[in-house]
DNA sequence: GTGTAACCGAGACGGTACGTCTAGTCTTGTG
DNA sequence: CACAAGACTAGACGTACCGTCTCGGTTACAC
């Protein structure tokens, strides 16, 4: 059996160098040729520090990822999921946040090398779904029960598959690039979706329904 | 400036052996070990041949699951999209179908391996995207526009809105493994799309509409 | 059993351009970097029509060196060795002309190329001994028998063993790079090999023998 | 710059066995078929070790070859050249044994192929000649100097000349084979050499000289 | 204070695969 | 049928990284 390290021993200051490396060369040269070799290089340390604590390269990423996102929380001062009372108005504000975000090339490049390694390795697919993107959904499952308790949408409507409505098609043409993400699309996006789940889509939304 | 080789001397044989080691290895020991040498030495082709006609281990995958998907096609003997007239009922069988062939290893490698590749790497993003996925929406829209001019679905519907609506969603939940894929799930997505499109989503379907 | 080409009708054009494409290059890139691909592509032939006719590249190279030396010798207008009757002095020019010879680029390349290849090539060698080198030292005995005809040297001088005591230590230096091969170098051999044997060497060249 | 590898830190183990993996290999298939991947693999050794430091594989059979004849000198108990107060004698014994070691094919392989090696490449050459070449014809040098400090060599002899005398037509026919290398033929050779330079060849070496 | 045990930077090691190059064979027209 | 052209199988080339393993050095806690 293989020792397991003293993490109270462990240098803060190496574990900010590796993350801060892995995104900056994740950035640079993209996810297929980052390599741990050059992560230790710029972060001036032996490669060994990076295997004692990391499994893989993808590891150290969702890890650096799991910080800027940290970052990016306290650095906004959001405190969640906003709630104005007008669910359609909510849910484009933060889709047409995660637009941006994703066309944000800081973000970009690990996020989809993210998304590309946890297709292949259930692992980190399961650790990257459970601590980035559980967390996430479950915001927006939180203002959809809130809009649900306020009689906005139908008692019986499925929460989860309502945020998957909204969140899978845009990450879809986020990933596939079959077509221009813009603030327009994910506006449409909302109104159809509450059409279906009873919640006024806004002017049109609701003639579509009244539709036949 | 490196000259093209002549591709009317190219040898079929070759060219079907190398896509059927990529296929069949993909499937043995995953994408990220899947490697040319190996495909090279299974298929018993110089490496060069590889090189030769493609430029990474991703575009022969893609090439090979052109070949899949075209041979599925005939096997299965289907001429496109069902048309019964029972619009969710067709949409139904299909992401039904479709949830099937994700759940099926010998499709599911190559699919996970060429949308991971697909997410780093944006040329072959844009083969996979026009010549595998495109055409598959385009059955999606061709199906929406016939029940639109019945004046099933709403005068204005934006067809590629509603595909995208229809596919995100069953993709999200494939790639990134948040929750099993289901026919109930996708049943229960049909009719909360096509409520908020104007369709009737089935016996409950209009329900939902109508409940606030 | 593979059949002979028919060598009656050999393309004269091809094989004179693959013989100056080889020694262009050898002369160009050096032996190690000639590659037959290079020599065929320069001659604006197919490579098979050099694997028709030659075994190797050194082969090819061989054949080479005997038309270029076959030129040198009518260009020249060389009937043979110099026979004064001084042999000292014949001797010494001729080593003169061998020293330059070795020193031009144009011989030096393919020379040294055989050489090479010959030493650890047994095949190679007997051809190269027989075909080039056994008629040059053919040309040295026979000039050292009508020297001892004549009295010139001892009657049981082992005329093979003086050749090569003259050739010997020339092709040494040159080969190895001990020292630098000069006119005076060849001059003073002569003399005390000639003095080894009975021959005059020269003023001091006696002198040499009747010290002690 | 590519900064030098930390030769303290070197492996011992590695390096004998890439060495004896080379001269077992180049005993076995030849110089031509000598790779570094095979030697790699017959010494349990990564490529990149071998190419961290040796520049070539010609490089690599040159060390062999050094720690070879250092253990040749221990092995044998020699001390140097035999300095009888014969030098014929003593000449003859050294070419004897010079002869018998060209026909041990342990050595005979390395040494072709070395020497073959350097006729095309000067700074293998230059080492060659440097580490292996220099050294012994150094100690020819030195009993003849030996000899002509007793009076056995007229004064003005030069040492260099009379020592390639010696080593050029056995190293020309041994390399060229344009004869059987034997005993007889060096003991002629050596009675032929000092007969020009004042030496005593042996009984009939003198006769020799003073004959017609 | 001084062991002594761990992490640390550094980098050599045995390996695998890369993408390129060349060898030598085979195939496909053309003259 | 020899030829030019060039695709083919095969495999070595030299490089880049992998993940493991010393090697000193430098903390940081135990005695």
């Amino acid at each position: 059996m293989t020792k397991a390290p003293d993490s109270s021993r462990r240098s803060e200051h190496s574990r900010r160098a590796i993350l801060d490396s892995a995104l900056a060369l994740v950035g640079e040269v993209g996810y297929n040729k980052l390599t741990i070799e050059a992560i230790a290089a710029r972060a001036g340390v032996g490669k060994q520090t990076i295997y004692r604590w990391w499994p893989s390269k993808a590891a150290v990423l969702l890890d650096a990822s799991l910080a800027l996102s940290g970052e990016a929380w306290t650095d906004t001062g959001w405190s969640g999921f906003p709630d104005t009372g007008d669910l359609a108005a909510d849910l484009k504000a933060v889709l047409r946040a995660t637009v941006d975000e994703f066309s944000d090339p800081r973000y970009e490049a690990p996020a989809r090398a993210l998304t590309a390694a946890g297709a292949t390795d259930p692992d980190l697919s399961a650790r990257f779904t459970e601590q980035l993107l559980e967390p996430q959904l479950a915001l927006y499952e939180a203002r959809l029960r809130a809009a649900r308790d306020a009689g906005q949408l139908a008692a019986d409507a499925d929460l989860r598959l309502v945020t998957e409505m909204l969140v899978g098609p845009l990450t879809y043409r986020w990933l596939l690039r079959t077509a221009p993400l813009t603030h327009a699309f994910t506006d449409a996006l909302v109104d159809s979706v509450l059409a279906g789940v009873g919640g006024a889509g806004g002017a049109d939304g609701v003639a579509k329904v009244t539709v036949r």
